[in-house]
DNA sequence: ATCTTTGTTCGTAATTTTACGAAATACGAA
DNA sequence: TTCGTATTTCGTAAAATTACGAACAAAGAT
């Protein structure tokens, strides 16, 4: 049996996610496009202060990851949240959060470590 | 300003959630103690072809993380989520997703990159 | 046609992550 | 105490991440 067959679909798409939003300046971006409609890679390079190069690094990465998507609009270029995949993200940890069986959990007691 | 500054906390905290969740295995022992209650690492070893000690540094990055926790019942460990801090990830994300202003959000329509 | 603005790609370097097997540790059982 | 079980730590190596500045590319403005 090998790791990729026991590991769901799901589960993988959920840590690619998971992984996307796992550094501060990638929050960072998805609270704002959250909260506040699309925005310009341009701004946020004004409240950044770190290399063009890295923000940009930064939202190939959430790009890739499906979680958001950049609309032309020359010379800039508009980024906004890709809500489809971020509600299967919101779905999938969500899920997740919620165990099956409520009611078999054990309380922890003893020594923690 | 610098960027430890301009990046809060709680968006410090959630990234180090998310990347804890950021690798298919991580995911699938959260996804196991969510939803059937504590469980040994020796299950896990079992269930999962990854040596040993790779499956401990996993443990140790949910632990280290917060996420999860262990009690010594010797010889074992049983691990648990760390719900405290699970609710907390949770609330997060969920805050994060749900939009402050969600009449404000505009619509992409142009061509996407 | 050239300039300017915007953003990506390239080259590079430091750090972190992922993974393994071997060795070490902890501890109850014999 | 010695043995066996359960798990972590160590040493190592390959790969990925993070970050920067310089160079490059796209496209509207002059």
């Amino acid at each position: 049996m090998k790791i990729k067959e026991i590991i769901s679909e799901d589960q993988k798409r959920l840590a690619r996610y998971a992984k996307a939003l796992g550094h501060p300046v990638r929050v960072y971006v998805m609270q704002l496009l959250s909260n506040q409609a699309c925005c310009y890679s341009g701004d946020l390079s004004e409240e950044l202060p770190i290399a063009k190069s890295t923000l940009s690094q930064h939202l190939k990465e959430l790009k890739d990851a499906g979680l958001i998507q950049g609309e032309i609009e020359a010379p800039k270029i508009k980024y906004c949240i890709n809500k489809e995949n971020w509600a299967e993200a919101q779905r999938l940890f969500t899920t997740m959060a919620s165990p099956k069986k409520p009611g078999s959990l054990m309380n922890c007691q003893n020594k923690t470590v």
